[in-house]
DNA sequence: GTGATTGCAAATCTTTTGCACTAAA
DNA sequence: TTTAGTGCAAAAGATTTGCAATCAC
């Protein structure tokens, strides 16, 4: 890779969808992309920015938020009333949702699968299908090994 | 079935995990219950109540739909950062979720199957398994006969 | 009667908006 | 310049909370 330092790759994304690159989005950017995948809130988006002595209002995050997932760049994932993750990896792929800890963990796409999806309602088209597996807190009993099977089509 | 009256319905799923069946509760428990599934936010359910002359407060309501959903009678699904429904039908079973319109469809359990499912982290258990598949205004195109495959494991 | 439940209004929390100011092209 | 973008503070929603009044048992 020649040219993936941080900065560069933000402002490449920025520019790759036509979003002018500004100190703001830029510094959003660079939190949100450098360094891997990461699941983040506004919130936590904005005080990381403010720790990172980039100061960017509550406002503009959001806006950068919300700009970035109607991009393409970015995912959001509603996992609770109230709180809703981005998530930078837009590729395709699965959520573990910890309710008692509010930890998101990926789960790649190619372990998990859903066949027999019905056929959507006549006028629409499918944008999307989003699997959350919701984790509880205390693990009593042993974990499943690879399958747990939601419906009935498929057998073990 | 000799006694499904609705009100009998409802009264026995109030008892039946031991909330007491005051006249909001069993309003609200008949609204929900009575007529099949159905989908219904909060403030749905409040404005229901009031035009069926059955004035209960926001706030029991909240208190009730999340008193229900924690003894199983009801299930949360949250589909947008401020937007939950309350889904009367807890078996086995996933969603459409038409972002246009914001209405929600019960898509049968059987009609979708998830396979492959990764273990759940240590110290976890999983509680359920969330598919939402997000459909989007127009159908440009044909639909899907009858499989979408998600992840790479299974072949057609 | 007694503790559970309710209603109201205020408080919280998250997210959006309006508008004057600032900066990128 | 010129227009997009930003910050602030207020507004808007959704949901929760505190507490006195009320109701079920």
């Amino acid at each position: 890779m020649t040219s993936d330092r941080p900065f560069k790759r933000a402002l490449d994304r920025l520019t790759a969808v036509g979003l002018r690159p500004t100190r703001q989005r830029l510094a959003l950017a660079r939190l949100l992309f450098d360094g891997g995948d990461r699941h983040i809130t506004a919130e936590q988006l904005h005080a990381e920015a403010l720790g990172a002595h980039m100061p960017v209002s509550l406002a503009t995050v959001y806006n950068t938020l919300h700009q970035l997932t109607a991009s393409g760049l970015l995912r959001e994932v509603v996992v609770e009333p109230g709180k809703s993750y981005f998530d930078t990896n837009v590729s395709e792929h699965h959520h573990f949702y910890h309710e008692a800890t509010g930890e998101l963990i990926d789960i790649p796409g190619n372990q998990v699968v859903v066949t027999d999806l019905p056929v959507a309602p006549p006028g629409t088209r499918i944008a999307r299908v989003d699997v959350t597996i919701r984790l509880t807190g205390q693990s009593e009993t042993a974990m499943r090994p690879t399958g747990c099977y939601v419906g009935s089509a498929a057998a073990d």
